[in-house]
DNA sequence: GCTGGAATCAACCGATCGGTGGAGGCGGGT
DNA sequence: ACCCGCCTCCACCGATCGGTTGATTCCAGC
């Protein structure tokens, strides 16, 4: 038996998918929320097993109750059911911790079969929405903004080697270190090495965990 | 109809995969290869719609291969097909540029129905790998690392801000700035400004595109 | 009421960085 | 043959940074 959490501001949404879950012997839907504050205190109160979360709700949205809900220790799996699959919101919401992200126009057995699957654990995407997810880990095959000489100096500088440890890392001289920096920021338009190191990242450059 | 490559190191493997798609009406497999640097080339020459391509093959690896098509401009879609299902290994292969991710224990219509579906440019996951995948993309909760303060700070020093253009920023002393410098520091075991950016990145303190 | 963390400020020092203006060699493309 | 980008190197300067020590206030938790 899986108890389920709704929460959704729109009340036909709601009725719905609280309808069509009660024809399920498997499922017992035990409570609904409006919006994502009363969805938190819900689920707080009620520990239901699966959470099914609208992301744009009145006050507190879905994302953040979400967030909320982790912070406080909440361990029901999120799963998100709304109208949009864009990067933009699909992205946040699995960073925030939501288990699954299905689509509203997902057909009646796959939802029941991805609750299921939330249940236990298993992550959940809509086909669309694994689409625009590995769009976003992909990388944009950057275009060779920086000189592979180049970017092994910001790699170097990135892990907090000064000027002259760099050059020594390299069999350079200091002084090579320094033309190569200069040209990096005119490259990333950052003043400082701070900066080129964030310009790097943020053009995926330099990617995190390396 | 379908025209598909595979590319596995073990004959067996192909066969087996020969066999299966022969079967099917909607499925032609135009060549085999057992290593990455054959599947380039024979990618390149026979042009197929899609490649089944497995990671682990000698001389020329799967990751290799998949990101020497990218440049060499062949559109095949490719659907990596292997045993692991380790972040090690399917992040790097959608970073490359594969469609799909399946394991080799994929029940045989899975397989053929992700076949399909690559073709038609919708991305295929096996749902352990859309795990690994998602876990990858969830930032691991960092344990509040640093303090509000503290990332308003590195957030101004990422955006190239001296010491003291940061302390207007914020309505503070410069020596404060660097107080909150030297706390970071500490915090995230880095030596200067531009580690500790690249540090923040690493640890999903600061985010890219933001 | 005490402890401890967060945030604020100060002064000082040496080391490093960023900026400028050069210079030469080497390779690819027109 | 020419130009351009990349890589290499040098010297000088002021500005900034990193490190240290010490201090105060405030608030929250025990």
């Amino acid at each position: 038996m899986i108890r389920l959490l709704i929460a959704d501001d729109h009340p036909i949404v709601r009725d719905g998918l609280s309808g069509m879950f009660a024809a399920e012997p498997e499922f017992e839907v035990v409570g609904e929320a409006g919006d994502g504050a009363e969805a938190v205190r819900l689920a707080e109160a009620l520990r239901p097993d699966v959470v099914l979360m609208d992301l744009q709700m009145p006050g507190l949205d879905g994302l953040s109750a979400i967030s909320l809900l982790a912070d406080r220790g909440v361990t029901a799996k999120v799963l998100v059911l709304t109208t949009y699959d864009t990067d933009g919101y699909v992205v946040p919401a699995i960073e925030a911790g939501a288990i699954g992200y299905l689509l509203k126009d997902a057909p009646r057995d796959e939802l029941l079969r991805a609750v299921q699957a939330a249940a236990e654990g298993r992550s959940v995407l809509a086909p669309s929405v694994a689409n625009t997810l590995m769009n976003h880990v992909r990388t944009p095959r950057a275009p060779e903004l920086l000189s592979p000489r180049e970017l092994e100096v910001l790699q170097l500088v990135a892990a907090g080697n000064t000027n002259r440890e760099a050059a020594k890392h390299l069999f350079i001289s200091e002084a090579t270190v320094k033309t190569h920096l200069l040209n990096i920021y005119a490259k990333l338009g950052a003043p400082d090495r701070a900066s080129a190191v964030a310009a790097a990242y943020n053009r995926g450059l330099l990617k995190p965990s390396g």
